[in-house]
DNA sequence: ATGCAGCGGTGCAATTTTGCAGTTGTGTAA
DNA sequence: TTACACAACTGCAAAATTGCACCGCTGCAT
């Protein structure tokens, strides 16, 4: 009941996130400029090397950015033979959710964000793994794919998914820019709502 | 000026401390046999395993045990030619004080002791441990040196240490035995510095 | 009596943390 | 300009922690 991560597993988590904490929180009280891993590793009583072991970037910590990965249930879901729009759309949302988003109710990103737009370019270069992580699901489905052979043959299938993951991605990088001004999670939500909204309206009618 | 220990000699320290506690204070509620040593881990918020890097026995850790050791600068100022029963008896102490004496203040030792006799047997058991570690300090002074050399044609150095090392330790053991009924820390001292004197009173009585 | 589960305890390999030495870039004082 | 301190970050080896399989013993139900 309480057992769903070993021992092992579970202290992993809580350093990571007291290292995000101790970041966050050390930042919204003197800015990022004035704050060194070295504090940040004291404050969540962990090496300064512990620190790099986490995250390989000073910002990456105060951000409490991951390494984009995607489960193995949704790589299983996914297939490029029907849907992609909608497919690529969810798999960018839930990736972003999974890594970035993952436990946010206790984090103190948005405030930090909000504050220190030195940051949010970070923010941009982790949404850019993100998408680079999608496009390489996609470029492999669409290259086993009978369906998109014929497309293929003038197109080399990197440069197919690109394309597609950039118009499914319109939305989130249009929620990304609106919430810089307002940047709480309803507002992302709504944002991207709209975004996605708005997609769908403007598709039909540019072909 | 706060940086005595490193971080790792820090954090040994609170893990060493963290299990003993535990283990002291389960047995306080349960006594010590309706405890396990996975419980003390899991309270420590330490692995099964881990347990056992701290403490051979169960009851090591209950009683918060360490292996005796002694420390370079008494080891130097260790010196066989010299008032031999001071020295010895003051390592004795020393030994006991640095390794199961040393953090007490906080320690629940005493009230475990007190209400569990069967523990009791261990710390004698603890005792032996001690006084092999410094028969092995006297019997290595004694090989060197040279004011010993006529005692040591007729017999080994090791039973010549075994001897200075068990009257020397005579009043420890005496007081020990006293403290078992009324052991607290005052009471161990007090009845230590009353076993020394009548130690001093007897030697020159009986030779 | 005969299994059988639970606990103490050990050996070992994989993972994590730490310390330390070193590289690079940047600001700042002489 | 030069020099120097300081902070981000990396490589590497030693130490600590963990998970797991395993042994021996003991008590307890069948």
């Amino acid at each position: 009941m309480s057992q769903l991560l070993s021992l092992r597993d579970r202290k992993r988590t809580e350093t990571w996130a007291a290292l995000h904490n101790a970041a966050a929180r050390l930042t919204l009280e003197n800015g990022p400029d004035r704050v060194t891993t070295e504090a940040i590793s004291a404050q969540a009583n962990v090496s300064a090397r512990t620190f790099f072991n986490y995250f390989s970037t000073k910002e990456d910590a105060i951000l409490g950015l991951q390494d984009p990965s995607i489960d193995d249930t949704w790589l299983e879901a996914f297939d490029v033979d029907a849907n992609l729009l909608d497919q690529v759309s969810r798999l960018l949302v839930h990736v972003v959710h999974s890594t970035e988003g993952g436990a946010d109710g206790d984090s103190l990103r948005m405030e930090v964000v909000q504050r220190f737009p030195q940051l949010r370019q970070r923010r941009f270069g982790y949404f850019l793994k993100v998408e680079q992580l999608v496009r390489d699901v996609v470029t492999e489905g669409i290259t086993a794919s009978a369906k998109w052979a014929d497309v293929a043959q003038h197109h080399r299938a990197e440069d197919i998914s690109r394309m597609i993951v950039l118009i499914a991605g319109a939305p989130m990088r249009y929620a990304m820019q609106e919430s810089a001004h307002a940047p709480t999670l309803d507002n992302q939500f709504a944002a991207l709502s709209t975004a996605n909204a708005l997609l769908r309206e403007v598709l039909p009618e540019i072909q």
